[in-house]
DNA sequence: AACTAACAAATTGTATGCATTTTATTGTCG
DNA sequence: CGACAATAAAATGCATACAATTTGTTAGTT
C-alpha cells in the first residue's frame, strides 16, 4: 500500500497561491468544446443539439451546458431562450470591433512591457524577429505566420498583466479562425507593409518608448484588421 | 412572473437578436448574483455552499451552477476543484492589474471615439463635464463620482464598438467594490489632480486627438491605480 | 497530552427524469 | 395545388437523485 505523505501537505500552506488549481476534470470538457468551435469543426449558425455533443463528448447533459454557459460568456456562442445553442457568426462589423479591440490590448501590453521588459527579453523577441524575417525572405508564410505570433505573444507576456493576458488570448480566440485564413490570403504589398511595421515595433520596444509603441501596434492592428474584413468580404460575400 | 429589467452589465453574454425577446429566466439569476457580489454582500473568500445560495434566490442549484461558472469565467468568483465557489479575493497586484487594463480600454475606446464621434456627443460630454466641475466645486463627492462615470462611459459608447464596452463593463464590475471606497478616500490634492486631467481629455476629445487621448486616457487611470492601490493597502493591511 | 488514523457528515460533480417550449409532420380547408 | 392549423416529436430548462470527494469529528496510540 502506498503510505501517506503528512509533511508534504502541510509544507503547503501558502493562502492566495495563484496557479495551484488546474487539473479539474470539467475544464477539460470546456476546452475540447472551445478547441473544436474555434477550429472551425462546427458551421456558423449551425444549430447544435446537445445530445449530439453529449455523446461527441461522452458525458451527460449537465456539465455540457454549463460549459455552454462559459463559451456563450466568452462570445463564441450565442445561447438563444429555448431553442439552443449556435456558433455564433462573424460579421464584418464584429470582426473590425474585435480587431480594434486586439489592438488596444496590445497597444496596452506594449506600453507595459516598456515599463519593465529586460534586455534579455528584448533579446529574446529581437532573435524571433530576425528569425521572422527569414521566413518572410522565403516566403514562407505559414513559418512567418507561427514567428509573427508568437512575438505578440511574447509583448503580452512582457506586460507582466496576468488579467490583460488572459482577455488577450480570449479575444484571439475568438477571431482565429478569420484570422488564419487572412493572413494566409495577404497581399504581397500587405506582407512587406507588416514587416516594416514589426521593425518599428522592435525598434520602439528597444528605446522603451511605451507611448509610441502603443500607437505603432495599434496601428499595425487596424492594417490588419482592413485586411481580415476584406478576406472575410471576398470569402464571405453577405 | 414579475418583469425584469435587462441590466447593462448582464448584456455581455447575451445573444443581440434583433427582434427577439429575451425574458430569459436564466439571465436574470446571473445577474442578482453578480450584483450581490459587486456590491459586496459577499466577503472575500468566504466560502459559501450552493444550497444556501439556492434557497436565497429560491432555484435548484442546477442553474445556480451555471451561473457561479459564468461568474467564474468573468474574474468574479474562484472555482475550486472540488470545494465549491469563493469570492475571488482581490490582491494589490490584481487590482493593479485590472486598473491597467481598464486604462488601456478606455484609452482605446478614446480613440475610436475621436474617429468618429460627433460634435453634439462631444457637447454632451462637455455638459456633463462642466455639471461635474460643478460637484466638484462643492465638494459633493457623491455627485462628482456618478458624473466622472458617466463621462467615462459616454466615452466608451462614442467608440461604438460593442466588444469593447462590453469588455469594459465586465472588468468594471470586478473592481467596482473597490473603486468606490477609493474614490470617497480620495486625497484633496488628487481630485483636483483628477479634475485637470479631466480637462485635458475633453481638450484632446475636442481636437480629435486620438494618441493623444489614448495617452492621458491612460495616465489618468493610472493615477486611479495609485490611488486605489495605496487605499486598499491602507484599509488591508495584508 | 498531542498527533495520527479511521469514521461520519456534508458538499460537490454528474446523471437522469419531468414539465414547458419549440420544431417537424400531417391532414384539412380554401 | 398551396397555405394554414392541429397534432406529434424533439429539444430545452429546471429539479431531483445518486456517486465521489472533501471536511469535521472521534477514538486510539505513542
Amino acid at each position: 500500500m502506498k503510505p501517506l505523505i503528512p509533511s508534504e501537505a502541510a509544507s503547503t500552506a501558502v493562502a492566495a497561491d495563484p496557479g495551484r488549481d488546474e487539473p479539474s476534470l470539467h475544464d477539460e470538457i470546456l476546452t475540447r468544446l472551445r478547441d473544436h468551435i474555434v477550429e472551425g469543426n462546427i458551421a456558423d449558425g449551425t444549430r447544435v443539439p446537445e445530445r449530439q455533443l453529449c455523446e461527441m463528448l461522452g458525458i451527460s447533459r449537465t456539465p455540457l451546458r454549463e460549459a455552454l454557459k462559459v463559451l456563450a460568456a466568452e462570445g463564441l456562442v450565442e445561447l438563444l431562450p429555448n431553442r439552443g445553442a449556435r456558433v455564433r457568426p462573424l460579421s464584418e462589423r464584429d470582426l473590425a470591433e474585435l480587431f480594434d479591440v486586439m489592438g488596444g490590448l496590445e497597444g496596452l501590453a506594449g506600453r507595459l512591457a516598456c515599463e519593465t521588459i529586460t534586455d534579455a527579453e528584448i533579446a529574446e523577441i529581437e532573435r524571433l524577429h530576425y528569425e521572422m524575417y527569414g521566413f518572410y525572405l522565403h516566403r514562407d508564410m505559414h513559418g512567418y505566420f507561427r514567428l509573427n505570433q508568437l512575438i505578440h505573444q511574447k509583448i503580452v507576456e512582457a506586460s507582466r498583466n496576468a488579467a490583460l493576458k488572459s482577455a488577450y488570448l480570449s479575444f484571439a480566440g475568438r477571431i482565429r479562425r478569420v484570422r488564419y485564413s487572412a493572413n494566409f490570403a495577404r497581399k504581397r504589398e500587405r506582407w512587406g507593409e507588416a514587416m516594416r511595421e514589426h521593425e518599428t515595433i522592435l525598434d520602439a520596444l528597444r528605446r522603451r518608448a511605451g507611448s509610441e509603441l502603443s500607437d505603432i501596434l495599434f496601428t499595425h492592428l487596424r492594417n490588419k484588421r482592413i485586411a481580415a474584413v476584406e478576406h472575410l468580404r471576398a470569402t464571405q460575400p453577405a
